[in-house]
DNA sequence: AGTCTATTCAATAATTTTATTGAATAGTTG
DNA sequence: CAACTATTCAATAAAATTATTGAATAGACT
């Protein structure tokens, strides 16, 4: 094998991985199961693809070796085959939103309609938790946050939080946190929090980067 | 804007950018570039591109904001935008050679086959040199080298090192690096040097790797 | 101005990727 | 065993990607 042979070799092996993760759907299959083990039905559920569709990305990430899968009944559990899944995910995530103006703007436009936002950072976040009186609260749905959540966070999933708001104490501030920078529920909490009259805010990040971080996870 | 069309948007500028990380040659031009700024006709040389052919891959790279030009003379000069570019290659990378590790061990086995190679590590280089009587030896392009280096690094580069070897001290434990893992000029040292009876290994990262930890630079 | 030259563009054909549709499979449940 | 069901497969057509070729451009020199 030559020099020439071996570069291709190598560089082919990296670009199959990078293409597969280069596409806006498995993209967000990536983002989601970044949360825990989804079943093909749920993932075709989340990302709004017919199944057979779901199931082929499926199939491309598993051929890559991105998501591993796990039988439980009837159904198949795809997941992340390890962390460094997610921190090349993340890389990339950081990097588009560095690169691209206008997704930043994109980000900035959905989170700011209305009012201000003030995303908190992770590292605002731990600085507000040793201090002042602080309520976190998970407003994914109830598995993701059972699959492992922030440390002390309370569970509200936003499809509850309407009914349930008055179960929040009016004196603290609330940072609500979601699956990522990308997802809205967060966002869609503040708003309704705030319509409410409470002191609320969003976390930036979501559940995996603070658990990537190695900072407290239950 | 509805929450599906957010997400379509976003998750295509990220894939966007993504895509253009995820093809072989536009990896290896990545990587070349890491280095440093490149001509046109450099990156096709040392891609084995043609000039049209990488010219093109440039276009694709530019439109994706994952490289910027500076003009100087006659000549283009593409460089990686920031160093997020590298740290996102970085960690593909990382995630492929994870993934495939025991493809990869093949290929390496099999190119670098006879001897153990026992490639050093950033942290043992720097355990190395803090301690014993080490030579770091740069066997990059002497432009590569000039452009940035470990500190106290030697220049031979890989073209001239069967001339110049007797430059090297046999005493010394010898530590050849070059642009990455994916490099071979370093193992191409190490092979000649164990040949004539030094004492050599190569460094399993390369020179962008050093300089994106921030250790010290020339 | 005219020449030179590094780079880009445009056209192409071959290959790959994608979403859709409907059928097939495999494993569980009654 | 039969019925059920979550998932995968297979076939298709539309769209995108790729390398090659040869021409065009734009900027720097004489």
């Amino acid at each position: 094998m030559d020099k020439r042979e071996f570069k291709n070799k190598a560089y082919n092996e990296l670009a199959k991985i990078t293409k597969a993760l280069g596409n806006p759907r498995r993209m967000e299959i990536i983002d989601l199961l970044a949360q825990g083990p989804f079943s093909v039905e749920k993932i075709a559920e989340q990302t709004s693809l017919s199944v057979a569709n779901a199931s082929q990305h499926l199939q491309v990430l598993k051929g890559a070796r991105l998501v591993k899968i796990s039988k439980k009944g009837n159904f198949i559990y795809y997941q992340l085959t390890n962390d460094k899944v997610f921190k090349a995910w993340r890389a990339l995530r950081e990097l588009g939103l560095d690169l691209n103006a206008e997704a930043e703007k994109l980000v900035n436009d959905f989170y700011r309609s209305g009012e201000k936002m003030d995303p908190v950072s992770i590292e605002e976040l731990r600085q507000k938790i040793s201090g002042q009186n602080v309520v976190i609260l998970d407003v994914r749905p109830g598995e993701e946050y059972q699959h492992g959540h922030i440390k002390e966070a309370t569970s509200i999933p936003i499809e509850d939080l309407a009914e349930r708001i008055n179960e929040l104490p009016k004196g603290a501030e609330i940072i609500a946190y979601c699956r990522g920078p990308l997802c809205v529920y967060a966002d869609e909490a503040v708003s309704l929090l705030r319509e409410k009259g409470f002191d609320a805010k969003r976390l930036k990040e979501g559940y995996p980067d603070w658990k990537a971080l190695g900072l407290p996870a239950e």
